[in-house]
DNA sequence: AATGCTTAGATTGTCGACAATCTAAGCGTT
DNA sequence: AACGCTTAGATTGTCGACAATCTAAGCATT
């Protein structure tokens, strides 16, 4: 059993009130999962019949995925998945370097001792299960990791611009290139460093050492792919 | 008369095609000039009445302004404007100088050797008018030049982060909090030493610079505030 | 055969009405 | 007087219908 954060516990229970939120986080979780497709187009009259709920809450749903950049909509056209490209991936990763790499050095800045400690303990875990090779958790793990540090910078900006947004193109591109526990050994090792940083209030080490780690991980899937 | 980059202009150039984005500019603008003031609450029925369209069609803009940040939503109690506060002046300027630095660290890979030119002369025209007193327009070109930046780095993911999202409520804080032109010849400076570096194609000194130019931007702003 | 116009079908945009929920005033109890 | 409950009013959420726009098939022309 992993050890997920009561803080990304509360982030991640997001609580669906209307029945715009819920169909939003449906028709999110089947297009990054891919249970609908890249670039394929979202008819409104097919997504209420399918969804049972009228237009108006798809609509609704359709403009929020909009939003975060995981589809595209067209006046009197309509909305179509994104689609995912070697340039799109990159680009990505560029925002992401530079908004964590930020994050980093304020989570050093900001978290407290005790959420510092609780991160040493979660790396602790996490070194333990990759040891007993339970490669699932170890991304959740990955992505709890991230998700502290964001957290920790306590800049609510910053943590909607990843968390709301940013993170789920991520996850999205992840899945459907079946990249899902890539780097275990050595992304290990660089958690490790970072997390140092951020114990030893160092905001210029740790969004150095941040920033490097992301721009891996893009190298990494990149080298991955050949379109 | 001020030089506007054809770039700028057709970023700028937002055609409206439905009437839910002709509503949604409208309120933006309105929301950032002031001429709806923060935290004050955005009636449905009373905007619909007082815009001439359906419900439906406020409805929609609001939730495009939520996704800007500009509102905040809250389910079955209703939009109201954002307060502006100096933790969230702070926060906000971190993560320009995240995305902006990133996007000076892009510019300099990504422009082309005409776009570079453009930027230079741009700057020239930009100080002759400084020189001559047009405080109006100064702002314009600050505006001009840092756009022109965010463009060059042609990440697309940037672009939308910066022009769609941030920005507008960066503006909102000068504008309500009376800044119009603040610091005009230390900032020209910057400018200059910043092209410079994305002229020699150095991209860690640009996005150094860039960084330090919204730092000090940021300090300059903050010094004006007492609460 | 290729091009351009016309039209039918389908899709999105907009609207007004009804249902669900919240807010605040009024009443009663302690 | 203070607190909690009830209820009326107003606001947001959801729905189905109509209007405006786009798309593609079919026909006419060159």
């Amino acid at each position: 059993m992993p050890v997920i954060s009561p803080l990304l516990n509360e982030y991640i229970e997001e609580q669906a009130i209307t029945s715009a939120d819920k169909t939003f986080l449906q028709l999110r979780k089947d297009i990054v999962e891919g249970v609908i497709l890249p670039s394929s187009k979202l008819s409104e009259t097919e997504l209420s019949t399918k969804y049972t709920v009228s237009r108006a809450v798809i609509r609704e749903a359709i403009n929020r995925l909009s939003a975060c950049h995981l589809v595209e909509r067209k006046a009197n056209v309509g909305a179509r998945v994104v689609s995912l490209t070697r340039a799109g991936l990159i680009q990505l990763y560029q925002v992401r370097e530079s908004l964590e790499g930020m994050a980093a050095r304020l989570a050093a800045k900001n978290m407290s001792d005790e959420e510092i400690s609780d991160l040493n303990s979660l790396l602790n875990t996490h070194f333990h299960e990759v040891q007993s090779g339970e490669s699932y958790y170890q991304e959740a793990g990955d992505v709890d990791f991230h998700y502290r540090i964001i957290l920790g910078s306590k800049n609510h900006h910053l943590i909607s611009l990843l968390l709301d947004g940013t993170y789920h193109l991520v996850r999205m591109y992840r899945v459907q290139l079946g990249m899902s526990g890539p780097r275990v050994t050595t992304a290990f090792d660089e958690h490790k460093h970072i997390v140092q940083a951020i114990s030893n209030r160092d905001e210029e080490l740790a969004e150095m050492l941040m920033r490097r780690h992301i721009l891996y991980s893009k190298n990494n899937i990149e080298s991955k792919l050949s379109n």
